[in-house]
DNA sequence: TTATATACGATAATTATAGTCGTATTTATT
DNA sequence: AATAAATACGACTATAATTATCGTATATAA
């Protein structure tokens, strides 16, 4: 319960690697992989999430790879986790109202309440704070 | 992802029932699953373990059934959530140290900065605030 | 003695996550 | 122009976690 996944947790170790890296200089979803035992598809795959959340920037071709973005700085990490997962809710219907009840839904408030909680710690922490 | 699972929902309904029943007064199982449509069995397991928790009482035989505790309204709700679903951490990591890494791991001080924030959040609202 | 409730371990079903595969596209290098 | 190495993406499979059910034992009021 309340577990990051996988690919959340990928991102997070990618950030911190391209962060340790010069400035500028880029370094690819393989490089990544092996120096930290990571699955390079999936790896790959949320590298590419992340570029075109412009989190990171990529660069095609040989030679090429990924960098961490400048506007990565004011990212919160409320948004990364949901550029990445989607909506940020502990439960469905904290967005989609589809309340897993028959109709007699008695928690629709504290959930909302526990929630915005959650919404709202995760809004003041910025993900450079969190990986530096 | 950062989901509560159904057992912690069913149980957040439950107390909630509990709370809005006349003082000492008990419910059974059956009665909270069909008044909120949950299915009986898998609430019942629930309401077993939050008995044996001293979140609530729980009488035995016909006419039983379960009341909440005097103690609930000093129970946090990091220690509600532990208390159904153990250790409450975003990635296993956080207190077994099986980090998923071949040992090249660079987010073990993130991790526990994110996760520390979470747990405090959570120490500092209560069942009672929470449900009321 | 019966009926109704809690208690609990084992197991099945379902869902969500994690990971792989195949292919297309881009582009530096030769 | 050909090649090789990288990103880009959709479809698919495998695995793990969650959710739910089943069967049985125990307690106790009526
Ligand atoms: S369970 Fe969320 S609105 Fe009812
Ligand atoms: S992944 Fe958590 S300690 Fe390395």
């Amino acid at each position: 319960m309340l577990k990051l996944t996988r690919k959340v947790e990928y991102a997070l170790i990618a950030v911190r690697h391209m962060q340790a890296m010069e400035s500028g200089k880029l370094t690819s979803a393989k490089e990544i992989a092996l120096s930290h035992g990571l699955p390079q598809q999936l790896l790959a795959k949320t590298l590419q999430k992340m570029a075109k959340e412009n989190i990171i920037e990529a660069v095609q071709g040989p030679s090429g790879g990924y960098r961490i973005s400048s506007n990565s700085d004011k990212i919160s990490l409320k948004d990364f986790f949901e550029k990445l997962e989607g909506p940020l809710g502990m439960m469905d219907c904290y967005f989609d109202s589809e309340c897993i009840q028959l109709g007699a839904c008695n928690i629709r408030t504290p959930i909302q309440r526990i929630n915005d909680n959650m919404r709202n710690m995760f809004s003041k922490m910025t993900l450079r704070e969190a990986t530096q």
